[in-house]
DNA sequence: GTCTATATTGTGATAGAC
DNA sequence: GTCTATCACAATATAGAC
């Protein structure tokens, strides 16, 4: 960021991302992102003309922050044990700290599917990195053979649930309690990383 | 249902099904939930009196669809191997009949969090079972030990993602095929399994 | 650039005939 | 029970003063 940190746009961008990742587009008031940033709702068409448009930058945003991290796994030239370490410990860290993205671009891209497609192409990013990391294993004998796209699921779906699922798992495994289910993410990391090893190590 | 299949409360049922699935709350319109059940937007008020009512019947149903099989593996007296295998084959034919249920359930929780409360109580399903099964397996040196609420985690984790990521899946790993994503699903059931007990079997 | 006031459209909900 | 017509208000967007 070349610019200032404080200045009007930033702010409306920053009040905008906290009340669409909350409530999603169809949800979200121009007059409440308003009020987050503490100015007018005629300020937010003057930056951006319209709703769609600043939606836009938002999603735009959210999607590279949260596509990168599956990304960085599969470039790196790490063993896999340890690519997969890297990747859980990373990717964990980064939604405790923004615990509403998943749930957000997961909706709005089943909302508007067509929208992948152009964010796709300006990622870069080819799987099949991780495709020759597993390979290398499975000739070595060290682990049992598995699809890739598979196993980058597996530990998707692992690391993900636990934050869009918050809700369920709260009322219906800790009786509302907030405090035993921070507890219980703070054992993800271990959990999840053992989980996957284990699963593929050869017995 | 002891009540004919074809009356107008139905058709409405079924077309707010359709329509709150697709859209969540936000994005549903009443006129749409009309068009779809074919009838006058006016009968809507006549039946549900308003929106968020219609809303309720259909969370209310659409919670029960989605819960029920996470209950059935903890009830039944098993070996946990076998629970393990018959949820992941029940739940996911269930998701694949179903495909729009757990990212309608998840964002509609995450929205309004409170509403879980009420409906966790009347299902009366107690996670503790998994937990017995588990620890039986423990005592027996079968599998290494692990947390029940992980397992489900894990489990479901492992059979939501794949449905609720559809766009991003198909659009990262498949190019864009549906084809692709389609066979990649069949899969699952098969991966699945073979994951969570590879994960927890004793080496 | 920022504000107040206002236009314009969309949407849930109701009235009343049949 | 079902329809057409309409209301009331909420929400996006614009006009225009400063």
């Amino acid at each position: 960021m070349t610019e200032l940190d404080n200045t009007t746009e930033k702010k409306i961008l920053d009040a905008a991302k906290v009340v669409f990742l909350e409530k999603g587009f169809d949800g979200a008031r121009m007059q409440e992102i308003a009020d987050e940033a503490k100015i007018n709702k005629a300020l937010l068409h003057y930056y951006f003309r319209c709703k769609d448009n600043l939606f836009n930058a938002i999603f735009q945003e959210a999607f590279q922050q949260f596509l990168p991290k599956v990304a960085e796994v599969m470039m790196t030239e790490k063993p896999l044990f340890e690519k997969i370490e890297f990747f859980i410990d990373n990717y964990i860290t980064m939604l405790l700290n923004n615990p509403h993205l998943p749930g957000f671009i997961m909706h709005e891209l089943n909302r508007n599917p067509g929208r992948i497609v152009n964010i796709i192409k300006s990622s870069g990013v080819k799987p099949e990195y991780l495709g020759i990391a597993i390979q290398k294993e499975v000739d070595a004998g060290l682990i049992i053979p598995i699809d890739p796209v598979h196993l980058i699921i597996n530990m998707l779906g692992l690391c993900l649930f636990p934050i869009i699922g918050k809700p369920i798992i709260t009322g219906f495994f800790f009786n509302g309690s907030t405090r035993a289910y921070q507890k219980f993410l703070s054992e993800r990391k271990k959990e999840v990383t053992s989980f996957v090893i284990n699963s593929i190590k050869k017995k």
